[in-house]
DNA sequence: CTAGGGTTAG
């Protein structure tokens, strides 16, 4: 805005004077005076104005000689000269003089110039708002109209002193004509700054009407589309909706957003989970042929692709094609990239392919980087495929490319994947290999490490490796401190778990919430609820607040042992804080309530939980119906049952038919689990080993050894893994009865169809 | 583009 005042004189002669002057030359038939000569009058006329007190200048003929002859007489010369007294009165006093004395044809945009200069200067005074308000309304009355630069000088002033009301005034009170696009732009961006979006669309609704007087251009283009941009943190006036119609209003006139404000929209738009806008805001540039880049593109490329969405994924790539918008490598990143999220290593290698052949028949014109690389390398990894992965370092130092050889992630993520495959060595190997090879490892590779190594039951490696590479000078972060923490959770060993915790600190290393949760839920988990709420009050201590999940796991811990009052003190601290239970917290409390037969409590939360606008869930429903089963009211679990199948929300689930299955069986009426066996079957729910498991145990205390062989054959069909509770049960079953050839046949039944799945 | 926690019913 700066800019604009400060460059005013010259933009004001190039756009509105040239035209002006145009017509005083033709009418007195001579030509334009020359700069030089124009600023000696200047000059001449200031120093003899100066001189002379305001009351004599109409009596002196010097004067009026000088400014009044034909040849100079011109709007411009007098607001250069009004705009060279040294203040805004003395420079009032000489409009008040140009008024009396101007020939009558000459006067009015004379008048409204030396005008402009008096505002000017009052505002370079710092002249009160009040006053020059008074000073507008003084010619105002005086029926002089306001300049062009004098609207936009008011406006602006008034704008920046937040009295937008007074800059609304001014423009409403302008001529029709003068309300021009110039004006109108200024207008809007004060408003728009004083948050009076309402006001501004009002102008701007009118500007973008198709037969418009005053058509938007692009500055009206950033403008409006910088000031939405801002609001993101407010309450927007303007719905996401909205703001697609704007973009298209505006191409309509031909006015588009630049890439960078689009791109940000887009991923805005797409973070918000409105990808159809996002989309839609794209297409409508598309439509009106907008200058487009690949980057806007791509922000809705990997939204797309987050969505799991390749049929749009692959229109649109399509349409960059068709609408000359060049792919850049993240492009191809964002693609290729997606896919091996997805586990298709396979087609994002296809990708890779075409971008190459691209390349070599000068298609596309995007070498893959270290990037693409490394994405491919992570994928392949991901699926399984580590040799593969590895032979693509090959390809990268075959490229003899710079920012192409492989880096500390290109070694992370190959470390990453033999790892996590359990081959611990090669991952070692490969720690090895990139230091010779120059690259140094990082943090994420002593984390990708020790975790393997955790991972695969060698805490004691993991710790010796750990204590080798920071002693070598190597800084740990809370992700090492959490892979630790969390692996001796794993094996119960929460001494040294809490162990690790403190050495954090010691060591300097600053811990982040995930840390904290990571040892609270350990230990919640193994009910040392001691421990727990001591961990809980240090993370207060340490800023942090407890998310959903870990008041989850604390509600979850006091159930576990029976301590109901902590429990419902832990739900009343949510609650105190804002922070709404979800149908985890309430199916913690309902199953533990029913299932200790506490019946009307569990009733209560459930109602509660309803009340809150939570639904039921699948987990509700197999917390009650457990709770009946093992208070021996296997008809009232039944009930439920029936109740949740008939129902079309929920549909029950393995679970849920696994704990019937196993009650019915127990009650003796193994008939009708068979039943639910069926109903699996045509519901089309998988049943798993514990199914077959509960159904072997009940069919095994009626003998039924033939429906016992006919479900082997279908656990076999379906490739479900027997267990060591199967095997148990069948070995002394079968032997029992005399047939070992059968379940010989069953292991290696089994076999055979393991291979192909 | 790489590393960490993730709660409820069997």
């Amino acid at each position: 805005m700066e800019m604009i005042l400060t460059k005013q004189p010259k933009f004001l002669l190039k756009r509105h004077h040239l035209p002006l002057l145009r017509h005083f030359c033709t009418e007195h038939n001579s030509p334009l005076p020359q700069v030089s000569e124009s600023s000696i009058i200047i000059t001449q006329a200031l120093d003899v104005l100066l001189q002379t007190p305001d009351n004599e200048w109409t009596s002196s003929p010097q004067i009026k000689n000088l400014l009044f002859s034909s040849t100079s007489l011109s709007p411009q010369l007098f607001f250069q000269i009004t705009r060279r007294f040294p203040s805004s009165s003395r420079a009032l006093s000489f409009f008040n003089f140009l008024q009396s004395n101007l020939p009558t044809e000459a006067n009015t945009s004379s008048l409204s110039y030396a005008y402009q200069a008096v505002f000017e200067l009052a505002i370079r005074e710092r002249m009160s708002p009040e006053s020059l308000f008074d000073l507008y309304k003084a010619c105002k009355d005086q029926n002089i109209p306001l300049s062009i630069n004098s609207a936009t000088l008011l406006i602006r002033f008034f704008g920046k002193v937040s009295m937008y009301d007074y800059s609304l005034l001014v423009y409403n009170e302008l001529d029709n004509n003068l309300r021009n696009t110039h004006v109108r732009n200024v207008l809007i961006d004060v408003l728009l700054r004083c948050d009076h979006d309402r006001d501004a669309f009002n102008v701007l609704d009118e500007m973008l009407d198709r037969e418009s007087q005053f058509p938007v251009n692009e500055l009206t283009g950033d403008i409006v589309f910088y000031a939405l941009m801002r609001r993101e943190h407010v309450k927007n006036s303007v719905t996401d909706e909205e703001l697609v119609g704007l973009v298209s209003k505006f191409a309509e006139h031909g006015v588009f957003p630049n890439a960078v404000w689009l791109t940000q929209l887009i991923t805005r738009f797409c973070r918000k989970g409105k990808t159809d806008e996002a989309w839609d805001v794209l297409h409508v540039l598309m439509k009106f042929d907008a200058p487009l880049e690949a980057a806007s593109c791509n922000a809705l490329l990997n939204a797309l692709g987050r969505e799991g969405d390749f049929k749009r994924m692959n229109q649109l790539f399509t349409e960059m094609k068709e609408n000359d918008i060049e792919p850049s490598v993240v492009t191809f990143g964002t693609i290729i990239n997606r896919l091996c999220k997805l586990y298709r290593a396979d087609e994002a290698l296809e990708v890779f392919e075409k971008m190459i052949a691209g390349k070599e028949t000068a298609e596309i014109s995007v070498e893959p980087d270290v990037i693409i690389f490394n994405t491919l390398i992570d994928g392949l990894c991901k699926v399984g495929k580590q040799e593969e992965a590895l032979g693509l370092i090959e390809q990268m130092r075959l490229r003899l490319q710079k920012g192409c050889m492989p880096n500390a992630v290109t070694y992370n993520c190959l470390i990453n994947g033999f790892c996590k495959s359990g081959n611990i060595e090669k991952g070692l190997e490969l720690f090895h290999l990139m230091k010779q090879e120059g690259v140094t490892p990082n943090v994420v590779t002593l984390n990708t490490l020790v975790d393997g190594m955790c991972r695969h039951g060698r805490i004691n490696s993991a710790v010796e490796f750990f204590q080798e590479v920071t002693r070598k000078g190597l800084c740990a972060n809370a992700v090492t401190y959490t892979i630790l923490i969390t692996a001796f959770c794993n094996v119960n060993n929460f001494q040294e778990a809490i162990k690790w915790f403190d050495d954090m600190s010691r060591a300097g290393c600053s811990a982040d919430s995930v840390v904290y949760f990571t040892l609270i839920s350990g230990l919640c988990q193994a009910g040392r609820m001691n421990d727990a709420s001591l961990v809980v009050s240090k993370l207060k201590e340490a800023g942090f607040r407890p998310d959903i999940v870990c008041y989850n796991h604390l509600i979850s811990g006091f159930c576990k042992k029976k301590m109901l009052d902590k429990a419902y003190e832990v739900l009343q601290e949510m609650e105190d804080i804002g922070m709404t239970p979800n149908s985890v917290t309430y199916n913690t409390l309902i199953s533990f309530l029913s299932k200790s037969g506490n019946f009307s409590a569990a009733r209560r939360v459930l109602k509660k939980m309803v009340k809150e606008g939570l639904v039921p869930t699948v987990v509700t429903y197999g917390a009650l119906i457990h709770a009946f089963c093992v208070n021996g009211h296997v008809d009232e679990a039944m009930k439920i049952f029936k109740e949740l199948s008939s129902s079309s929300n929920v549909s029950p689930n393995t679970v849920i038919y696994n704990i019937l299955i196993d009650s019915l069986c127990k009650n003796n009426q193994v008939e009708l689990a068979l039943s639910l066996m069926e109903e699996m079957k045509v519901k089309e729910v998988r049943p798993n080993t514990n199914t077959y498991n509960a159904m072997f145990k009940g069919l095994r205390q009626k003998n039924m050894l033939d429906k016992a062989f006919k479900l082997m054959d279908r656990m076999i069909e379906h490739a479900c893994h027997p267990d060591y509770i199967s095997m148990e049960i069948l070995t002394e079953w079968l032997s029992e009865a005399g047939q070992t050839e059968k379940l010989k046949k069953f292991v290696q039944g089994y076999a055979v169809s393991a291979a192909p799945a």
